[in-house]
DNA sequence: TCCTTCTGAGAAAACCTTTTCCCAAACCAC
DNA sequence: GTGGTTTGGGAAAAGGTTTTCTCAGAAGGA
């Protein structure tokens, strides 16, 4: 039983309809409507009347039907081919985090590589009318397995390859791989290497050159960056081939510093140095990529890090999106938001500090 | 340009209406909508004509039109405060794949810890009219801040504490501590130790109260749990305790097997054990929870792992969530699902092996 | 008193689809 | 030819809301 000091919202078994509160409030649907939504002329004793009747009965306008009239469904698409996403989920939650505000609900959709699945998610979205679709996926220079490209709704791309012509946001690699190395440079490190995933992703040459152009307008060594895959054990494998000798020929020139392309890589190089005997970050400096919290955190040290800032990115997107929505026009292309250091123990403090 | 021996779908600017078709078609709304759900009654060649009309145009009904109508969206809610989820992501990942085929939309609610959005995200569902409400989080012990007891539609809980005399889903974390244990015990360890969580998490009690049941059943000493938190660090705190003696008096009641409360643990022990000088999994055999695969696959040796198969909890989920909403009874209560043990190396192998 | 101008509120159309009921024509048997 | 049945298809209501148009009555001015 409800305390009858509180008005007690009726909880029926099927939603009230506005036409019930007119008919309570002894006046048309029509006049309810106005009331409700501010619209219209009428006594302000009416108005009063009327919306304490519809929160007496805990009136809540039907979406399906206003989107209906409104052609606008306060709902967008965001499909994903990230299932255990640890790229797309914290695009996903930026994304929510800019709607939920606006009233907006999100259909998440996995199409994970399947076209079929694609088309199925898609088709279910346009039949119900989203207003909008957000893309994303788990590596910039792959396409979703969905055409998205002449859709008479909205599109926007994020951390996924976009559409030519289409509105895309992405991490700037570049910008990040210049961060961790001008971090290394302003502490004193002067013989840096690169260590990274796959000759197959984009990032890779993205971040390997960035690396080289710092070093070359530094006038520091530049080392071969070492391609491998993104794992621990390649991680330990690179630290092999860069401490045995086989790739600098006198002893001194070994690294002092290395700039890993993602924080799985740098906690396989940081292990396998401390195997040899060599201190982190006394002896040499250890940057990731990605800033994965659970590992970064775990790694001894705790692994200075590249973030790409990922929710502000999909909060980019879903406010872009809502923009575009909203039928405010925007230029095509291809955003670049910035990166940021995360700067833990693996790489050593200031000679002064 | 569209080539001409194909039916070309109009992309029109906006979408193609059933008043369209029966005008082109020539009959009237009424009569096109039964020929393109195959009801009423009309000769064959108009129904035909009809759908062929509607192929041409590239006719979809509008979803809000029929849910609007049937007072059924093909939608349902899912809400989870998991927001980088590891535990919630592999059970949406199964909902929807349970729900996809049927037509369903899975809106995405990220409800963090934090009442207001709770509410405000159950609200918005509620306004578009959901079909189903499902519950998910990033622990089986704590409740969402939403309170989804009395609502008009049916709610699942799949992987977080739900409401009395609702339905949930859970994992059978005592079934799969046995799953472990027995392994163990199986492969001829008879002394095995148990490194887990923090006291304040169900979970722990539960697998905790298992592993003394099975080693008391096989007649096997039964050494103290060790509760500690989530991470690798404890993993090689417990292994400090462990092996320095403080707990067993005899050198040679050291344990030959560390059952672990999650995977990050397990690493943690690894580590410790390698670092000392001790064989895993010859000298020790180590099982983790969770079988989180990028850490699991990452430890050396590849870690063995109890899976708690939470994709096919989601999909039982999801299914029995369709069900509710079908209008079928389903008895209230909390069924547990079966874990599974992924067998890598860390635990070594039987004794003929 | 008559005409104009407000004012408050309602009727109805619109959004798009489904479904029930109904009707006219055709067909059949007698 | 008549009464009954089947057949093919349409009209209209329903679902819940918003918005435009309309209208009756009151107020104001002459």
């Amino acid at each position: 039983m409800a305390s009858d000091t509180q008005p007690t919202p009726v909880s029926a078994k099927t939603p009230v309809t506005l036409r019930e509160v007119a008919t309570l409030a002894g006046v048309s649907v029509a006049t309810a409507s106005k009331a409700l939504n501010g619209q219209g002329r009428m006594t302000a004793e009416t108005r009063e009347r009327i919306r304490e009747t519809a929160q007496r009965l805990g009136f809540r306008p039907n979406s399906l039907a206003q989107s209906l009239l409104r052609r606008r469904s306060f709902t967008v698409g965001l499909l994903t081919n990230d299932t255990y996403g640890r790229f797309s989920l914290p695009v996903m939650s930026g994304i929510s985090d800019a709607l939920v505000d606006k009233g907006v609900s999100v259909f998440l959709c996995n199409v994970e590589d399947d076209q079929r699945l694609g088309q199925l998610h898609v088709d279910a979205m346009l039949d119900k009318r989203v207003d909008g679709i957000i893309a994303t996926g788990k590596r910039i220079d792959r396409h979703l397995p969905v055409d998205l490209a002449n859709l008479r709704i909205p599109v926007i791309y994020a951390f996924t390859q976009p559409d030519p012509g289409a509105i895309a946001f992405v991490s700037d690699d570049a910008g990040g791989a210049r961060l961790a190395v001008e971090h290394f440079c302003r502490l004193g490190r002067c013989r840096i290497a690169h260590v990274t995933g796959p000759a197959s992703f984009a990032v890779v040459h993205a971040r390997a050159q960035a690396y080289r152009d710092v070093l070359t307008e530094k006038g520091l060594p530049v080392m071969v960056p070492l391609l491998g895959s993104w794992s621990e054990a390649w991680g330990h494998e690179a630290v092999k081939q860069l401490f045995d000798g086989k790739l600098s020929k006198s002893g001194g020139e070994k690294p002092d510093a290395v700039f890993c392309g993602n924080d799985q890589i740098a906690r396989g190089v940081i292990d396998a140095l401390r195997e040899r005997g060599l201190d982190v970050p006394d002896d040499v400096g250890v940057i990731g990529f990605d800033n994965w919290q659970i590992v970064a955190e775990a790694t001894r040290p705790p692994l200075t890090s590249v973030d790409m800032n990922l929710a502000a990115l999909g909060r980019e997107a879903g406010l872009t999106l809502l923009s575009l929505v909203g039928g405010e026009p925007a230029q095509p292309g291809i955003r670049k938001l910035p990166c940021r250091l995360v700067v833990r123990q693996s790489c050593g403090r200031p000679p002064g500090g």
